[in-house]
Parts: structure tokens; C-alpha cells; sequence
DNA sequence: GCACAATTGGGTACTTCTACGGAGGTGCGT
DNA sequence: ACGCACCTCCGTAGAAGTACCCAATTGTGC
């Protein structure tokens, strides 16, 4: 087997401090190069474009542009490279779109240095790759987004409501009776255990539909 | 000037790639040793117990037992040691519960190189750091936590309700009457303009009353 | 002492939510 | 054709919250 060319990569995080982190940690690592730093979204799609690394590890919380719109405005402008996206939060939504928009690896922020070196190597390759904690959460595939299995129409219903609108706002919004509405938050409340309006923001917060 | 013996470190932080960034940033610094490493709370206090550290430099956000409560669990046993505080949120409820605790020190976890070895030199010796990009909503100092004026008893209230408690309820549990609890409710609503229960609910949220 | 804010409590009337019960229609897969 | 999940709508009753009004007590600061 040849000796590859190492891989270019490019960190991008909003803080220093987890640069360094990773800095630190690929260091001992075989075959790669860290060839640029980025602490925004914005920066990372422009130096993505300036640099043209082999793979990104990108974070997903950031001022300015996060990192999953910045997946998005690298697609669009057509540059070529692996992404591997790495975040706090084991949010299934963010994993979600992480996959619908073909990134190359979704890990979360406590991986081992051994696990972090795998997901680096299999991601370059324009592999895929998942932390294993979050593998599991994902087995359900399919709808489990959320936990308690709300249809879309509630989840619509129970966005409106932490939003603090009344069943009569919301009926005239979606044109539909106050009484339709009442039965589904009377089905959301069922289903999640809600209690009242405020348990209801509570998880509505918790399944990001806010 | 003798030289001082060596700061004695221990760092907690629930994820392993922090550590390694704070590991590799202080390697280059003079007159300090990581003694350990602790990922949260519980194993902080009893390693803190066990090592009788100098410093420790305590991540707020941790599962099993989160810094805060970690740092009235070393108050509590009077193990004696400095502590800085390290977290993700410049949420300023927590920067006060810091500082009521007699912490001493609250990072931003997006703090350069240089700053968290200041801070980590002023709060070795006893001092007191906050990170500058906080101390400027400290200025407002008192009770400038919340952009909305209320009142402590209200706070308090407000957060009842933010967990989905009844207006009996909570009457029940301050010794009060529903009466009371609804003037304060409706106190809390006119000075947030938070309307009915859902928008208080997140309001209750902004404010970190959750 | 006096002004002021905070906290406490009350009355009345209205709106909204909650917890039960019921039903009809649609679409989808077997 | 059938079951099934989903969305739609209704009645009734009671519980809870909301919008107004009001006043007594306490403590703080001037």
C-alpha cells in the first residue's frame, strides 16, 4: 500500500479552547494536517472554498452562521469535501439533518481520541460515520425525532402552543375548530404527559420546536 | 522572589476533548501540574477530597452531579481549595450562583490562552476572575439578571410555573394563598408581557429559571 | 413620621383549558 | 373489503387562568 498524502483538514468550533483540544489530539495522529482554523460558519464556507481541505470537522453551535447551514451553503456552492459534523448535543433533529444533507459523520463532543482518529479516517474516505452513543438513538430511524410519537399535525399544534397562542388563535391560523385543537393538545398532553400549558412548552423546547 | 512550588490542578469537565484543550494549553505554562481529572461532579468531590488540589477548574454543565452543586458539596465538607468555575453559558444566574458560592472565578469556555492563565494565577492565589466578556453584565451588578425587574419572591414564582405547577400548587408550597400567587402572576405578566402560561414558560426559560 | 415598594389577600366576571364522553371522513396498507 | 391511524368536530362539566377593581401589612429609605 502507498504512504497517501495526509489529510488536509480544517477545524472550525466557535471556541478556542475545543480547537486546541482538537489540536492537541490529532497531533499524535499519522496522515493528517490541520491546515486551517475557523470559528464561525461564515469563515469556514470561505476558507473551504480558499483552502479546499480533504475533510471538515465542523461544529454545529455557532454565532454568526451555524455549522449545519454552513453544510448547506457549501453544498450549494458546489465545493468538494467531507464533513464531519461535531457537536454538544446529541439532538436527533440536528443528527437528522446532519444525515438529509450528506454530511460524512456526526460526532458528539465526548468521543474518546481513539473514536474521534476512526471517525476522521472513515469520514476523509467519505465514509460515514456516527458516535456510538448516538447510534443507538437512531436504530429507531424513521419518526422517533421525538420521543412520544406526536403526528405532525400535533407537533404544528404543540409548536403553536408554546408559543404561547391560544386554542382559538391557533384554530383560526390553521382553520380548523377550537374544538380540533383542544383534541389534539388533549392527545399531545396524552401522549407526552404534558399537563398544562406550560409542561407543554416545556417539551415543545425539549423537541426543538421552538 | 522564591520560586513557588507548582499549582496543583485538577480539571473537571465532562468531556474528555475539553480536557485534552485544557491539558494542552497549560502544558506550556510555568509553575502549574494537573494532578487529575474528574468528569463530573461526584468523582470531582471526591477527588478533590483525595488530592487536596490547589485549583480545580470545574466544568457547570456535567451529568450525575453539575459544578455548582459540586462546588456546596466541597464548601459543605470544608475541603480547602480555590475553584474557577468554567462553563459554555454566560448565563448570568449561574455567574451569581458562582459568586454566592465564594467561587473564584467564572471562564467562558471561549476565553484565549492568555486570559485562562491569568485567570488561573489570580484564582490559585485566592483571587477572584471573571472572564471579560462577562464582567460587563456584571456591571449592572444587584438585580439586573433579568431585563424585567421582577422581584425575588417573583422569580421565584415565575419558576414554579415554568414547571408546570398549578396556581394551587404553588400557593400550597410558599404557605400562600391562590390569591397571592395569581397577583404575582399577574404582576410577572405585566412587567414581561409574557401573556398566558406557554409564553412565561419561556420567558422562565430566557431567564434560566428552569 | 412619611413615601414607597413588596408582599399579602380579596371580589367579580369572563375566558380558557382540561377531562370525560361521543362521531364521521379520509387515506393507506393488507 | 377491512382495519387502522389520522384528522376533523361536538357536548358537558368543572377546574384553572385572566382582567379588572380593591386594601392591609411589612420593611426600607428619606
Amino acid at each position: 500500500m502507498l504512504p497517501e498524502a495526509p489529510v488536509r483538514l480544517l477545524i472550525v468550533d466557535d471556541h478556542e479552547l475545543v480547537r486546541d483540544g482538537i489540536r492537541a489530539r490529532l497531533e499524535s495522529e499519522q496522515g493528517l494536517e490541520i491546515i486551517g482554523e475557523a470559528e464561525n460558519g461564515r469563515q469556514a464556507v470561505s476558507l473551504v472554498e480558499q483552502l479546499q481541505p480533504d475533510l471538515v470537522m465542523l461544529d454545529i453551535n455557532m454565532p454568526e452562521m451555524n455549522g449545519l447551514d454552513a453544510v448547506e451553503e457549501i453544498r450549494d456552492r458546489d465545493l468538494p469535501c467531507n464533513i464531519l459534523m461535531l457537536s454538544l448535543y446529541d439532538n436527533s433533529e440536528y443528527v437528522r439533518r446532519a444525515i438529509d444533507l450528506g454530511t460524512n459523520g456526526y460526532l458528539l463532543k465526548d468521543v474518546s481520541q481513539s473514536e474521534m482518529a476512526k471517525a476522521i479516517k472513515i469520514a476523509a474516505k467519505g465514509g460515514f460515520y456516527v458516535s456510538e452513543s448516538l447510534s443507538h438513538s437512531l436504530a429507531d430511524e424513521d419518526g422517533a425525532n421525538d420521543p412520544y410519537n406526536l403526528t405532525d399535525r400535533e407537533r404544528e399544534i404543540l409548536a403553536a402552543i408554546a408559543a404561547g397562542k391560544l386554542n382559538k388563535q391557533i384554530a383560526g391560523e390553521l382553520d380548523i375548530s377550537v374544538r380540533t385543537v383542544e383534541s389534539h393538545r388533549s392527545a399531545i398532553r396524552q401522549k407526552t404527559g404534558g399537563g398544562n400549558a406550560a409542561g407543554l412548552t416545556r417539551i415543545a423546547a425539549e423537541l426543538g420546536l421552538t
